[in-house]
DNA sequence: CCACATTACTTGCAAAACGCAAGTGAAAAA
DNA sequence: TTTTTCACTTGCGTTTTGCAAGTAATGTGG
């Protein structure tokens, strides 16, 4: 559990306000759903993500998301311009969160992606379970 | 579910996206604690809640969840000056993403009410069901 | 019945956040 | 060695947020 550094306010101590304080803007969780879901893991990756954020604003809520260790940044060992994002395990353990934010628009708003929809709804314990492993063995990817 | 009406457009048709466009942003599931957690239904209850949200913001933030189906407005009977606010089906679909949320903050970020997080820890399923019969008839409040 | 209180807002304005377009510097590729 | 790629930063206009004050409708006490 980390600390609030010096200027840090929380609104109040509910863990639901401390959740929305960091995670609640249109972008940060998209961010999580594109390393959680689809491996993503560079800059120009997220960039090139159907929702097209700006790039001053991804470096912002990367730097955010770090900064309340949620993702941690690695060099690449291959490419020395390369920053890989890699989800901490504060960051996966998002992904019940994420699943049912998922569920619930699936459920009640038009959307596409209904096969993730199903796949979540039939067995969301199994569903978990291989993201979680998937990225206990380091890489996020999958097999 | 609802029609995008005339000016809106999502970013994406992912179901996470129209979660996020929908709920992301500092007050929205504040709201939604203090009538689901907390049996909240008015204007000035909502203005007492301890985040200290801004007038003109809450009667935002009001009209986009009812905008969204997730909460309605009654008339209150005996008070013409009120106007009690009310979960939808859709609003109380929300409970497993707050639970969660709450969950994921409890165990990561120092918070207060650990006594809450313990018991939605403890048996989740348990705790949305009385969540659940609360709202199914009618009141919202607990016995 | 009349003054005052309460409820649910709206309005005005300053500050902060957001978003687009363009630019930068370091490393890799051609 | 020139060009491209990558991960950003900067400038600036627009939108959102937040504080303070005001308002209209309804209810209450004397």
């Amino acid at each position: 559990m980390r600390k609030l550094t010096a200027g840090e306010k929380r609104r109040s101590g509910c863990p639901l306000n401390a959740s929305v304080e960091i995670l609640g803007d249109r972008w940060s969780l998209l961010i999580i759903r594109d390393m959680m879901l689809r491996g993503f893991r560079t800059y120009k990756e997220f960039l090139g993500s159907y929702e097209q954020i700006a790039t001053n604003i991804l470096a912002d809520r990367l730097r955010n998301l770090e900064k309340h260790g949620i993702i941690a940044t690695e060099e690449d060992p291959s490419d020395g311009r390369k920053v890989n994002y890699v989800l901490t395990k504060k960051g996966i353990d998002l992904a019940p969160v994420l699943t049912e934010m998922v569920l619930w628009a699936g459920g009640h708003e038009k959307t596409e992606n209904q096969a993730l929809v199903q796949l979540m709804r039939k067995d969301k314990e199994a569903f978990l379970a291989e993201i979680r492993a998937r990225w206990e063995n380091g890489s996020g990817k999958k097999k």
